[in-house]
DNA sequence: AGATCGCCCTGCTTGC
DNA sequence: TGCAAGCAGGGCGATC
């Protein structure tokens, strides 16, 4: 499940490997690829075509492609199985091959949207004057991101009357952060996920913004989470960050701080893994 | 109007 | 054995 350090795998690799190319023609396999894309595949596949990619940009877990001689991108998002490969223009098609974008250098390269589940896709949008596709203009800075308003981010928290896992996945508020993340944040912050925003403290709240960075940065190092080789990076190579998860599915096996069983709860629709011991319920039920 | 919920989708796993 | 339910879950639109 592709979240931040994924993306930004992701974008590094369209950076070395798409920047600067022009498009020779777009295929899209599958209309659910570009339903973000009001005008339908047609349209996007045409007034993509001749146009060049200039340097990928990413917010969270949203890519763009920004075109060279337009104030327009493509956006993109993974959603829960989506890959960017780069692939020799011969490869066979993948099963899940949801769009091709070839291009007119003799590379012998091209650009493929991948992706089983169809929660991911693309679309062409304009540029706010910020430079960020407008249909995206609500997101917020991700914490990589050195503009993100730290200050406001601990303000927020004090006024929301919400708890910490919920904020955490707020894209509006801080982005990036999707449900692996935040139970990993949590837990080594010994947070735990029903906690009210409110009863943070600012140094509570900087800490785990602090842990947030760090399992982000760390995952980045090794080149992204990958759990069953669904999200491949933009090169078609796994990211192997799972072997270090401390919360995330290891519902029954001990805490490694604690050694106590860690537990899973449903929680909105997902699931939460946390340490029963090292993160204690809130007193006060909401 | 801000918060909450259901749905979109496919394939693997689990259980009867 | 085979089938069905459960699970993975980000984001958006509907709803309260």
């Amino acid at each position: 499940m592709p979240e931040l350090p994924e993306v930004e795998v992701v974008r590094r690799g369209l950076e070395r490997w798409v920047a600067g190319r022009t498009v020779e023609a777009v295929e899209v396999l599958h209309p659910r690829a570009v339903r973000r894309h009001p005008a339908g595949a047609a349209d996007f596949a045409a007034r993509l075509t001749g146009e060049t990619f200039g340097v990928p940009q990413r917010r969270g877990k949203y890519l763009w492609l920004p075109l060279e001689r337009r104030d327009l991108s493509v956006l993109g998002h993974l959603g829960m199985s989506g890959q960017l490969l780069v692939q020799p223009e011969e490869a066979a098609d993948e099963k899940h091959l949801r769009i091709r974008v070839r291009f007119r250098d003799g590379a012998g390269t091209e650009l493929r949207f991948v992706d089983q589940r169809t929660f991911g896709g693309l679309s062409l949008h304009e540029n706010t004057p910020e430079g960020l596709p407008d249909v995206i203009a609500h997101i917020a800075r991700d914490p990589l991101d050195p503009l993100f308003d730290e200050a406001a981010y601990h303000a927020a928290l004090r006024l929301k009357r919400t708890t910490v896992k919920r904020a955490l996945l707020d894209q509006s508020l801080i982005s990036g952060v999707g449900n692996i993340y935040a139970d990993e944040a949590l837990w080594r912050a010994r947070l735990h996920y029903e906690r009210p925003t409110a009863t943070l403290t600012r140094p509570r709240s900087a800490e785990l913004l602090g842990h947030v960075r760090d399992v982000m940065n760390a995952a980045l190092e090794v080149g992204g989470t990958s759990f069953d080789s669904l999200y491949v990076n933009v090169n078609g190579e796994s990211g192997y960050f799972d072997r270090s998860l401390d919360a995330y599915g290891r519902e029954d096996e001990p805490c490694r701080r604690c050694g106590t069983p860690m537990r899973r709860r449903p929680w909105m629709n997902r699931s939460s893994y946390f340490c029963p011991r090292c993160q204690r319920p809130p007193r006060v039920a909401s």
